[in-house]
DNA sequence: GTTAGCACTCAATGCGCAGGAGTGCTAATA
DNA sequence: TATTAGCACTCCTGCGCATTGAGTGCTAAC
């Protein structure tokens, strides 16, 4: 017995059905759909083999069925249709992002509230990754006695900076060379490197100022690596609508799993090496998430993969709808950093 | 009728009952408890006393008494002691912070999480503020053509920075004359007139110059003013622990409340004035928060009040405790915050 | 003023029963 | 041979009802 033709348009309607209704789908209510001129007797033979096959599963006798998460996988890698975005929808995303380019933070902030509000799942979104980035320009700048700026630029147009102490007889033609030197010899150098090489490759050249170079270096990598392991969350209660969190026991599980970032971080991190990815229940490795789907896209600057978004629901997911609101929202957030280091670039 | 001591010491003993068990409490487990001599049956005619007052409330007629806000409020005003740390506690508040005292935005998320760890309720914190704060250096610092950075440090010790476009003629040498003027000109000026002084101050010197500073002044006080009205809120879920929440409407209304953090930012903003605060049930203004306690303290550096603090509970709350832990982290974090601003002033 | 005793109230719990949605199987039908 | 009507069966769901027990208020005695 295999899956033919007929087979996929009931399992079909069976997850459309239960998509919507959330309670498991009978043969009668398939049968009555427009477009099947089957009576339910026929349904029912079906459904029993698709049961057979892995892809329903019966909580009780005299009860209808669910998808499985073979189902799911099944639909979204052969059956499922992408919905366009509704102008109502795209009206949602654009009202909610209004940030500044330039203050990167909160517009992956709003990006995740604009996912949870137009999707009304759960929606997380990873700041960009600046590691891979490369060093255009650093600048030392005097402020008073003992303090100066570190200012870093990579080659993407972003700024990190950090005040720092400065030894006492530390003058500000001192930090003006220092900044020539640093800039023209690690140009180029990726900002995960760059600690240590200026270390390793400055160290005995600059002894005397070794103390300041290390304070320095500690600094920059501070305020480059994702060291607070940031994850935008938006709309971990748009879970509580769903009948399946009607339970305040699952509901705990869910948002304290959510609440704990590490998770949610790791997760995107993994998914960071696709452009997209479906993880569909029991496929997820946290034990709380086993029955939720995870959909993830990846945004780029110029070529380069910079961060990761996405949303959390049910594995009774809509995944069409969901898959068009990640597209749209890859594609805009992509051109617009592009679009901002070509400027940068010029 | 009025309150004696009596009645005084039943009250007490209701409240303790209640925060423990979070239900009704009879007459029976009050006249068995240590240190009265009393009857059930004149425990019962105390507690009839007490609802005339409006002091205890009963769900239904045979069921035990409840306290009322009114209850609380005499609590937390006359009968209530403070509960000292335990070891533990302390333990759990010091690992929790761990993050660099000029990172402020994550030292005020460690604060949140250190409080919900230790009393399991929900905990927020507000960032420093730093409109009150006052200049004390402007830097700008040329990046590449058509860019640069300008930075403003508070006398008390913080940066903040952001990008700038430039016109295409402006040399460094101009940023840094630049720089030295409005430093030396609008040092000590408070932060949340600088834009507004800068402009009719400098406008017409600079003439030619004008659109730039308007540039400039519109990015400063975008970084300066609490514009995207950040709490860091953390334990969230902690509430789903206490019975009050065991139904999933009241517990998606409470973390609605909570995820949409402009209540909160209004609360503490509010709280801002008072060293400490204590709000009970329906004394909060938020519909949402009728059924929950607020518990709020101030920090300073220095002198000058700069952020708030607190935790969200069922009214039912262990406010001994509460106010304990809030207190010993007022203490630490402005003790930390002046050290920090004694240090920068040297 | 305090307490023992008693009748009363009312939410919570458990049980049985009817209703109904849905199934699987069989036999008839096209 | 595939489809379908029919039917017995399963099992969840909701409802009504009686039972239980914690707690009360009141009265009368101490």
């Amino acid at each position: 017995m295999e899956l033919d033709n007929r087979k996929i348009q009931i399992l079909t309607a069976i997850i459309d059905e239960y998509v919507m209704s959330a309670s498991p789908v009978g043969s009668r209510s398939i049968s009555k759909r427009e477009g099947f001129h089957l009576s339910s007797a026929t349904i029912r033979n079906e459904m029993a083999d698709l049961e057979e096959l892995g892809y329903l599963e019966q909580p009780h006798t005299s009860a209808g069925r669910i998808p499985s998460d073979k189902a799911y996988r099944m639909y979204v890698d052969h059956m499922m249709h992408r919905a366009d975005l509704t102008p109502d929808e795209v009206r949602i995303i654009r009202t909610h992002m209004t940030s500044r380019l330039d203050e990167v933070e909160s517009v992956m902030k709003q990006t995740a509230q604009a996912l949870s509000a137009v999707t009304n799942y759960t929606a997380m979104a990873l700041p960009p990754i600046f590691v891979r980035n490369r060093l255009k320009h650093i600048q030392l700048v005097p402020l008073r006695e003992g303090r100066a700026l570190v200012v870093v630029i990579t080659d993407t147009g972003f700024a990190r900076d950090a005040v720092i102490r400065i030894p006492d007889d530390m003058q500000a033609e001192e930090l003006e060379r220092l900044s020539r030197i640093l800039t023209m010899r690690f140009q180029d150098c990726r900002m995960d490197t760059i600690a240590e090489r200026i270390m390793t490759e400055m160290g005995d050249e600059l002894f005397e100022r070794r103390a300041f170079l290390n304070n320095m270096v500690e600094a920059i990598e501070r305020k480059v690596t994702p060291e607070s392991r940031t994850v935008e969350l938006s709309g971990a209660t748009n879970m509580l609508h769903y009948p399946e969190y009607a339970d305040v026991n699952k509901a705990k599980l869910f948002l304290t799993a959510v609440e704990g970032k590490d998770t949610l971080y790791n997760m995107l991190r993994k998914a960071s090496k696709l452009e997209f990815s479906i993880t569909i229940g029991g496929e997820n490795e946290s034990e709380e998430l086993k029955d939720c789907s995870v959909v993830t896209a990846t945004y780029r600057m110029g070529d380069e993969p910079m961060g990761t978004f996405g949303i959390i629901g049910p594995t009774r997911m809509q995944y069409g709808k969901v898959l068009s609101v990640l597209e749209y929202m890859q594609m805009s957030l992509s051109e617009m950093l592009t679009n901002y280091i070509e400027e940068e670039k010029h």
